[in-house]
DNA sequence: ACCTGAACACCGTTCAAGT
DNA sequence: ACCTGAACACCGTTCAAGT
């Protein structure tokens, strides 16, 4: 067997095309901050001086770019998650997951609508998040403290809808608490 | 004073202009159906058979079309809501409002994550399901079944929230109802 | 295997000319 | 007052040619 064989399917990037890769990432960020998460893919190109059809070969669809684009945010929230999770109880731990996410999810402007799919996408990043948001969930149900009748989908459920409200009023800090609050707390066994 | 001044600024129509206006809103509904309430907005100047700039002239915006098409089926819900409201208490009569967005919501795919922003158009059909909601929101709240602290825009976050959950999923009927309950869950005083 | 960019089809929006 | 449609600027996506 070969030396690195990351988990299963992973053909092995050739240099340049590594290097491409990353340029595209990181012009995607840049792009992104700056026009929000529809903003022209030929920008993207354009900015990480690569040709469009490069871009379109590593990331088929815009859903794809956007995906890998918040890989590492999403890595480095779920080891927060991790670490900040013996100092809490089970209920006020998937609060301020739900709440992490939701300030990821407004990273930049657009972002919201995709939450959701950028969260199903399979990336490393997203899928530590899931498995950290499922660990979380069941903790909390088996404590008591979130009824049992609750899904991982209905907690991204409930960080879509407050990303998006908050999105789109421009709303300060202070309506993403009660928004939370007001949906969790249907979630909470009194 | 004149004979017929419907409320206040309504500069009344040219009857050619009228016409043209019945055919758009007649095309929108038609194209959005068919491609989603994102289709090109020239197919629905196309299918009026209307110069592209008629259009634009009469619907500056696409939410202005948007909510325009939506206008009469937001007042007759609204009317359905009124005649149901005795048969039903409090806290069910603002679950049935909930679902019946929702299901509006459902009318063609990509009105989900507009709905929203057709709620707070001001169009007539609009403000009567603005001014249903709030009226059934505030009653079952002085009835003490719904908690203080919860706003009407909430329950627009609620409604845009399993909107979008559903047409994500192109999930079940059983779906809407399980996520309706788990967020109106929280608003409900146990 | 990978990169490039021209080519194609399409869209939103404006505005001068016309009734 | 209103309508029309050409004109402009832009975008997504594909694919033949090139390394």
């Amino acid at each position: 067997m070969k030396a690195t064989s990351p988990l299963r399917k992973a053909p092995p990037l050739r240099a340049d095309a590594a290097r491409n890769r990353e340029r595209i990432l990181a012009a995607a960020e840049e792009v992104f901050l700056e026009l929000g998460a529809d903003a022209s893919l030929e920008e993207v190109a354009r900015r990480a001086e690569v040709g469009i059809g490069t871009l379109y070969r590593r990331f088929p669809t815009r859903e794809d770019l956007l995906a890998a684009a918040n890989n590492e945010r999403l890595l480095a929230m779920a080891e927060d998650s991790r670490t900040r999770e013996a100092a809490l109880d089970p209920a006020a731990s998937m609060r301020a997951f739900v709440v992490e996410l939701v300030h990821h999810a407004r990273h930049y402007r657009g972002l919201a609508t995709s939450i959701g799919a950028v969260l199903h996408s399979g990336t490393p990043g997203c899928d530590a998040c899931s498995e950290e948001g499922k660990r979380l969930l069941e903790r909390a149900q088996k404590a008591g403290a979130i009824r049992k009748d609750v899904s991982f989908d209905d907690i991204v459920c409930v960080v879509t809808a407050v990303s998006l409200a908050v999105e789109q009023d421009a709303s300060p800090q202070a309506r993403i608490t009660h928004l939370v609050d007001v949906f969790l707390g249907g979630i909470e066994t009194h």
